[in-house]
DNA sequence: CCCCTGCTGTGATTGTATAACATCGCAGGC
DNA sequence: GCCTGCGATGTTATACAATCACAGCAGGGG
């Protein structure tokens, strides 16, 4: 479950810090295997239908590892054997995002397997233009200035997405502009 | 310039509040003619060409004072005489973009006339699910749990989106779910 | 004058997302 | 057994978003 843990709660900064960027090596296929258990018994849990289409595209989101868009995941699950069009994709992705185990990625058009299991949690995303990958960190909604704002004008905030786009440390190392 | 003015500055809440929401009555004719006049100033400093379609679909977007589609304003602009096809419309939206006179809202594939005229700077959203009004509010790009965690992980931001969906007061107090 | 540059016009194409409707399979009640 | 309700999937078609490629044109500077 833990790799790509780019997570910082709150101002909890470092101290106990996993693995710092989304990047080092890390034990995927484990990882993924992980990941998928943990999806499957929260939808025994909550008595959801974690059925093959849905599971392959988690899967496949955990494999890639970072953020694709809709029609390479249909591309993907064809590949796999699904003959699938495309509200077959968006319907599972629906399902994956409704339960928290996806997140959209609205600035992408695209959608990356969730690094903080299950619990409905209301992220933030670092986006490196240069390798592509997302790396997600936790985010209190009503912090900083957009929360002021809304308690200011009375407005009801339901849900946010937090993205932003940048470099990396690896990718900056690297000599990128 | 002022209307549809949710701006709080960081931590310097009310005291001095415009219009608290976006949505208070106001000269609207005036509001537009003002940002129309100080856009064109604009690029007249910075020698810009403030063509006749670029000029229009900023008048669009500020008479509508929502977020609009891209070919919804394709629409308007064909309706205003102009006999354009989507790249036109997303040429002007582009320029219009660039230099900050109108924001993209990741979310909703749409385009909003900025609030805060000119300057570069980084803005956060809140849109009504119900009106579809979209509320600006300036934010700072480093602060926050997403400020932290990019500092904690030398991650190197260059933008940010930063949007929030819910219901705004009015449409609250119109007893909407 | 010509060339360069920036903007526009136009047609076609690709990518993203959903509408609308048919079908399937299973659990529960009669 | 049979019907029914329900969630999931299959299928076709289409709406909406974004980009590509190329042609033309107007103004400014050499």
């Amino acid at each position: 479950m833990n790799c790509n843990n780019m997570t910082s709660e709150e101002s909890a900064l470092p101290a106990k810090m996993e693995t710092p960027v989304g990047f080092a090596t890390h034990d995927h296929a484990q990882c993924v295997t992980d990941a998928l258990e943990t999806a499957e018994s929260r939808c025994a849990e909550k008595g959801l239908n974690f059925t093959p289409v849905r599971r392959k595209v988690l899967e496949l989101l955990l494999k890639e590892h970072r953020a694709l868009g809709a029609y390479s995941i249909l591309d993907l699950l064809r590949e796999a054997g699904f003959k699938s069009q495309p509200p077959v994709a968006y319907r599972a992705l629906d399902f994956l995002t409704e339960y928290g185990f996806v997140h959209k990625i609205a600035r992408l058009n695209a959608f990356v397997a969730c690094s903080h299991a299950g619990e409905t949690h209301t992220p933030a995303f670092m986006i490196c233009r240069v390798c592509e990958t997302v790396a997600e960190a936790r985010s209190a909604p009503l912090k900083g200035a957009l929360g002021e704002a809304a308690q200011a004008t009375g407005f009801r905030i339901e849900k946010t997405s937090v993205e932003a786009e940048g470099v990396c440390r690896n990718c900056a190392g690297a000599g990128q502009p």
